[in-house]
DNA sequence: GTACCTACCTAACGTTTGTTAGGTTGGCGG
DNA sequence: CCGCCAACCTAACAAACGTTAGGTAGGTAC
């Protein structure tokens, strides 16, 4: 049912995500949705806080996988990876926080802003460990160009296409890092 | 007119947005707006078209100004500034298309398309002049990656804060060419 | 003055939405 | 076998939506 809601989230938005479509998805009526949550604003706040989640533990996972052994550019790409991995393969929810949230009204937005600003404070804290020479003032505006180049992916990348998503992940990291210049060395798309 | 529903889309997205308050903004009932445009739809097929009308002029008057007698770099970053300033100078058309364009019905967005793909055209154009030595097959994805940087803007630059919109444009032109490793030795915020 | 047109309004229509009250079913515990 | 509870259904509610038919005010043309 919350999968259901997702996918509904990412094709329509908030508004246009109707319980009949998504009960009808998941071969129930809508008057029983009700019986599992209190409201569609309230469903849809499951959604949206799932989808922080699913980033926040890959994000996480990463973490204790690899401490401090490897070096800070491979850091950052497992991250990057980690990231698209929750858009891409864990499901609709992570997608339909990128994609709809934004559409949600301002009452369910503000129920999600702590969650979503614990998640930029550990992005923060990484770029500051990998760029230690950045200026601090400009370290969250690199993190925001970081997520508007993935989080964009959505709407092109395609996981059955010519590109992996482990390449993408490179792809990403090196044109964040050093720019377009650097892609024309870096031709393995892995 | 277009004005306010212009505004409600960036504000709320293409369902939520009703003619109600679109009439209710300026001054008018619903109803009323029948006298101008056929169904909601055609209203905001006109809006969302004025957002590429102005994206397209501002990447025009650009190429008119300097042809060709300066350098590559320079004419990327004024193309950057053209967009946005579009998206952030010259009403709400700009950012309601980009932030309210998926949110729109397919039949609607299928109307549009076509002058999307004449902006994106020019903008691959303009990068194939500026990177060269760029792999082609690369090079819409590279465009994909500005375009998130830029576009991604209106979910955080405030026109009224430190940064300037030129300094803004510099940034991102900097970042996407030589990534952030350049971002220390460039410190000018013009 | 008469005719006409543009720009608006009123009032309703059919549909869809989130939501709710009350009823039905099936399985588990005792 | 009885009671109970979770999971579902039916049927309806008020509200809001896009849309339409018909009417009104004010200006312009002749």
């Amino acid at each position: 049912m919350l999968d259901a809601a997702a996918e509904r989230l990412v094709a329509q938005g908030y508004t246009a995500t109707t319980l009949r479509e998504i009960a009808a998805d998941i071969g129930i009526k809508a008057g029983s949705i009700y019986h599992h949550f209190e409201s569609k604003e309230d469903l849809l706040i499951e959604v949206f806080s799932r989808g922080i989640e699913v980033m926040v533990d890959a994000f996480g996972d990463v973490d204790t996988a690899m401490n401090g052994c490897d070096g800070e550019s491979d850091r950052l790409e497992a991250h990057v990876r980690a990231h698209l991995g929750a858009l891409f393969e864990h499901g609709s929810f992570t997608a339909a926080h990128v994609t709809a949230f934004f559409t949600a009204p301002e009452e369910l937005r503000s129920a999600i802003v702590p969650l979503r600003d614990d998640y930029e404070h550990r992005w923060n804290a990484l770029l500051a460990d990998v760029l230690p020479e950045l200026d601090s003032a400009r370290l969250p505006i690199a993190r925001l160009f970081l997520f508007g180049a993935m989080n964009t992916t959505i709407e092109w990348f395609d996981l059955s296409g010519d590109l992996s998503l482990d390449g993408l992940a490179n792809l990403i990291t090196v044109q964040f890092l050093e720019g377009v210049d650097a892609l024309n060395l870096q031709r393995s798309t892995r």
